[in-house]
DNA sequence: ATAATAAAAGATAAAAATATCTTTTATTAT
DNA sequence: ATAATAAAAGATATTTTTATCTTTTATTAT
């Protein structure tokens, strides 16, 4: 697997995508999502439940219902998403997985992992969701496949 | 979960404790190994059988067997063991998890990902099994807990 | 040769992550 | 009020990861 769960990967597309929609006034519903960020549907329902209920991103019931977002969500760092779906291990963990690991009790790899997981740390929480809302409506950059 | 997965902390963690301890001129068995690193034995034996078949380690059976390594294993990269582990999708693959995304096709994070995807995967690449040794042999780094 | 040791290999089990399906609730339009 | 729509919630299923248990094979010492 990669650096985030299949659960974050999604989330993290999700907000891309209804950031970019939110800009263009226009709700959207999970269907149009999944089909968009190339995701189960029934599955991403699961993960836009908590992402609603963690304040990431608003939604509606009913006939023209939908995920859309505020425009302070929209500035809202993707460290937010992260930490909602895959807790906040990623930003704080020991990269051997001791639990105990520390400036005074290190791991061997403690200050060479230290650096990457500050560099990934300070991208995602200086990163805003909204961010790349231009470059996905002109298509310069893609979420799906 | 962090950023790679149980089985891979827990190779790591063997290859540390294997390496320090062909150091010390001794061959390890599993359990003691286990005990060291504070992992479940049998698993870590499975772990064990992927990394001597890859040439990580070296492993004998019978009365005085165990795991230790060669002077050239002790020099190989971190990123080899979590390539036999982990395969190489930690190194290469998409931040979103997209199977298209590139330089020509980019998803929004393409910039901002690749940054720190390089920066572990140089870490890895330019930090050697063996290179904990001393200071693990001398307490100052820990692999327990 | 035989017994003891320790890893390799194979089979099985448990837990977690991913995915799907069904029912309920809220909202809108008629 | 009623029907239609869409998310929320709950239940269940599948897959992958993690973990354990048993049998086999290689090596050593007696």
């Amino acid at each position: 697997m990669g650096m985030f769960s299949k659960s974050c990967e999604y989330a993290l597309r999700a907000v891309f995508y209804i950031a970019s929609n939110t800009l263009k006034g226009e709700r959207v519903g999970i269907k149009q999502i999944a089909e968009n960020i190339n995701s189960p549907e029934a599955f991403l329902g699961k993960i836009l439940q908590q992402l609603t209920r963690a304040g990431i991103v608003q939604s509606m019931k009913g006939p023209n219902g939908g995920f859309f977002m505020l425009p302070e969500q929209l500035k809202r760092p993707l460290a937010d998403v992260v930490a909602v779906v895959d807790g906040n291990q990623i930003f704080v963990g020991c990269g051997l997985g001791l639990t105990y690991c520390s400036e005074t009790n290190p791991c061997p790899l403690h200050n060479e992992f230290k650096k990457v997981r500050n560099e990934l740390s300070y991208m995602l929480h200086n990163t805003q969701i909204g961010e790349f809302n231009e470059q996905l409506l002109t298509g310069k950059s893609t979420l799906n496949k």
